[in-house]
DNA sequence: AGTCTAATCTTGACAGCGTCAACATAACAT
DNA sequence: ATGTTATGTTGACGCTGTCAAGATTAGACT
């Protein structure tokens, strides 16, 4: 038998990628606060229990949406960084603009990606955690390279400089996403300062 | 009558100082989310219900809560930056320590204050924004005095500086309280190099 | 083909949550 | 002394996550 979703069989079927897709797009809707199992199980169309059948708890399925937003973003930032035309530091720009325009652009999505619900009290998933360090072990490698070039100090520990540049990026995107910065018609302007602060002008 | 706490009478006396404390201790003990009216309740030995003749609702609560912690910081803000024998440089120096310090100290409280379970909803009592709006005023005025004492870059659109160095502030805390920087033993080397990018030499 | 097992889905139940309504008590103003 | 108001209580409702026990079916093995 395929997968006969929507039929009204007793096993559904699919049950597992709907429920991600359905939560996935009850998050965007309604934001991690106001997502329930129950909910989500009665707009799948099935018992509320259901869901413990493809994970163990609330926990299991949040890390699971979290995994597709992390690769989503890999994905998006991969593309821009092999734009071999530009210039390291339009690159560089484009990153920045890139990884503020994706938190405005999918907010809850970075809440719970980078949010404390998964994080503060040590409940990530080994596979999320497979999928999430080579994030900002990434971000390391390229600020050494950054500084290899001259286009960041030198002066600086990589991992400090690392730390603090990604902390900058997280911090902006933080008081977008909290309803801090209400406004996000200024977001382009905050990125071309932080890439001014941070980075040299030079040839190549 | 006085204030008769902890005595066996049907009204408490001044349940909202009381409730006021109790919250902000299990605030800090068991962190937001697990911070519940009924086990506050139940810790001031009071009813269940009895909170809401002194709170409308667990918002406002939470707003009060939030609103010491700023009187609290801003206090200790306003110690640091009244040290006349520093030089303008060392003084931002120990602002940012004290920054990132009173959100490694109190992370929770730091997490209600500048967190979304406040801000994103616009749930905000009037009698909160009063005392945080001017929180972030400050770091714009001080931020133009700084650029003309030459020691951060006048090239800079004021509010856009004062939002980025805000903003790796509040992002690098963030990073801490929500467990992704799970090691603490860092913190003064982060702000280190956040003083070094931002920050020029200058003679006083 | 038939049978057994394991995966999947269901209903029932429980404790915890915020909050409203109705009622009890006591403080205070007249 | 009395009536009003502030403050406290219990009961109830709907929501939540999750466990236990039972129903249904898919898939593997004879």
């Amino acid at each position: 038998m395929k997968k006969n979703v929507n039929k009204n069989t007793y096993h559904h079927g699919d049950l597992r990628a709907s429920l991600l897709q359905a939560a996935t797009d009850m998050l965007a809707e309604t934001g991690i606060e106001n997502l329930s199992l129950r909910k989500l199980a009665d707009r799948v169309g099935v018992s509320r229990t259901a869901p413990y059948h493809h994970f163990k708890d609330k926990n299991e399925l949040l890390c699971a949406i979290a995994e597709e937003g992390f690769r989503h973003w890999h994905q998006q930032a991969d593309s821009i960084l092999a734009q071999q035309e530009l210039s390291a530091r339009e690159k560089y720009r484009q990153f920045v603009h890139g990884y503020i325009g994706y938190a405005a652009d999918n907010p809850e999505m970075y809440e719970l990606m980078f949010g404390r619900a998964i994080w503060k009290q040590a409940a990530a998933t080994q596979s999320l955690k497979d999928v999430a360090y080579p994030s900002f072990q990434n971000q390391v490698t390229m600020t050494r390279k950054w500084q290899e070039m001259g286009l960041m100090s030198k002066d600086e520990d990589t991992l400090r400089l690392a730390q603090v540049t990604w902390g900058t990026m997280h911090g902006i995107a933080r008081l977008l996403i909290d309803g801090i910065y209400a406004d996000n018609s200024h977001i382009d302007e905050m990125c071309e300062t932080l890439v001014n602060l941070f980075v040299n002008e030079v040839d190549e």
